[in-house]
DNA sequence: TTTATAAAGGATATATATATCCGTTTTGGT
DNA sequence: ACCAAAACGGATATATATATCCTTTATAAA
């Protein structure tokens, strides 16, 4: 459904955000092996997110990545809109491009359902919301 | 969530299926026309559904493909299976390997439940459940 | 038996997603 | 002012999915 570069995104903003108490910005590579994703593909999808302002960098000596507290109110969705874009919402079952409410292919009543449930997910769940029951000292991906 | 391919193949699978009245067989020419899909990789697809015995096919003039009584009770899942595999219905939300209902992600059990609607659909319609109801006078695309 | 027709299948091409590389810019410390 | 650290951004590389091409094989009809 959404693509790889997205779920490293999110799996990266939800690391991101498990450290906001520890107040320090963190680099593309703690990032990138914690969450367990290449780390010069992953310095490509945090510039993408900083640039949605989904999260905050800095350059230079200390610099990194970070997250405020009112980013962590911020729903999947956000991300999934600024990697993947929301037409993945839109798309037809079996791939007609004709297929609407008013002129249904015949999965579609069955597949809005879960589309619709799929987009609850990302809209229902925002960055800040795991980020508390996370990193109880093992790695990030144990954790989750 | 399915790729293009698998689309392409569902659709087939339903054009012949709702031909099946007319004992004619059908040519890739005619299928990827009908079905809108490019026409060589078309007949790669069917090629592919006919080696795992979804449809059949004849070589020769008067050639081509088509379904009999017992295809139409072939699930899509089927297809899916032929086409993509069902990996796709292990895979988690947001791309951990680790993901599992012993170690599950945050999001695991509400997408579990999208995964396993998905996985409904694809198992509880057969090839041949919308051939009825189909192509009353106009182009199958339009009339599904 | 020859010919025409249509699928089968191997090789290749293109498009897109994923991934890497490297020079540039910004910034903090000295 | 200088250096080092780290993100930024453009160019490039690789992998995978999608798509095409062409030769081979099977088959029906004349």
């Amino acid at each position: 459904m959404i693509s790889k570069s997205c779920k490293y995104a999110i799996r990266a903003a939800l690391y991101i955000a498990s450290k906001i108490d520890e107040k320090v910005k963190l680099s593309v590579k703690e990032i990138a092996f914690e969450i367990d994703a290449p780390e010069a593909f992953t310095a490509k999808i945090l510039q993408n997110l900083t640039r949605h302002k989904i999260i905050f960098s800095t350059k230079g000596p200390y610099g990194g990545f970070y997250v405020e507290q009112s980013n962590l109110k911020i729903p999947l969705i956000n991300i999934v809109n600024a990697i993947d874009g929301l037409s993945i919402f839109e798309d037809c079952g079996i791939g007609l491009q004709e297929c609407s409410d008013i002129h249904p292919c015949p999965f579609h009543n069955d597949y809005k359902v879960i589309r619709n449930g799929i987009l609850s997910i990302y809209t229902n769940n925002t960055i800040g919301k795991f980020s508390k029951e996370l990193m109880s000292g093992e790695t990030f991906l144990k954790s989750i």
